[in-house]
DNA sequence: CCTACCACCTCTAGTCGCTGTAGAAGCAAG
DNA sequence: CTTGCTTCTACAGCGACTAGAGGTGGTAGG
């Protein structure tokens, strides 16, 4: 259980140097105690929240509300609502994006299909993008 | 048919102001004649132009993707295989993160479901984004 | 004529989550 | 001692904008 050096702890987490100080620069990771000769020293505490990070980033949540959860997990006397209801909301966020992406895939299906070999200039594809009000729909 | 501002050419084709200088700061849209006193004109095909820049960006082509479209058409006689490959292979990248974003909204379900609103010590949500190996999948 | 207001101008910096670079220094093995 | 790897700091860059500061031009009302 002795400390491990960042490249180690990189490696363990499946990230990259660069983004673990990447991490401390912005207060997701304390700054580590040091070696006499200034190198990072991480322990068993330390993997285990460079794991919740990560596994926080795979699953799209972002910097910031992995500190959330972070800053929550440091009160375990809590009732896990706060949490809970940024997970939820999370999401719904990406079911939004979700519906959002298939009515783009379906768009582009339909564009690709379209497609007659024709000249440039008479090419389907470039008349569609070039029309004029596609949609207004929300931004 | 006369020549319009820049709050004008914006308003028309939904796009801010600022955007519209951006475009031209990356030569997506080309510097347009200015009056006396330094203000930009844009004319017909200069809408039509960002019309489809728009267009474009909202089907999710990226600004380079948009650059290559836009080369083609200059070249009105040449068959639009190229423009077609674009777009087909764009297709194929929306459905790639469609597939993507599908797998990770059901292990966000399972996760916001497994929450038995318990203390934040216990909660099944933080013990699930800390865990060891989610996957290791590749990047 | 003066003033207020708006649209426009340029330039710079910020967003997000990293990634990559340069240049220096530590450290173990051969 | 040299080689080669890891680590260090500090800073620039990505994509596609967006926002702000600080200034000018043109017009409309009083």
């Amino acid at each position: 259980m002795k400390p491990v050096m960042i490249g180690q702890l990189a490696c363990e987490t499946l990230t990259k140097v660069t983004t673990v100080r990447f991490y401390e620069s912005i207060g997701l990771l304390r700054p580590p105690p040091r070696t006499a000769s200034g190198r990072r020293t991480y322990d068993a505490s330390d993997i285990e929240r460079l794991h919740f990070i990560r596994n926080g980033r795979r699953l799209g949540f972002s910097v910031d509300e992995i500190r959330s959860l972070m800053g929550l997990a440091e009160n375990p006397d809590q009732d896990c609502g706060a949490a809970s209801a940024i997970a939820t909301q999370h999401l719904k966020d990406v079911e939004a994006r979700l519906a959002q992406l298939a009515v783009l895939r379906d768009e582009l299906a339909m564009l690709s299909q379209s497609c007659t070999k024709a000249r440039m200039a008479d090419c389907r594809i470039m008349r569609a993008i070039g029309r004029r009000h596609p949609q207004p729909e929300r931004q």
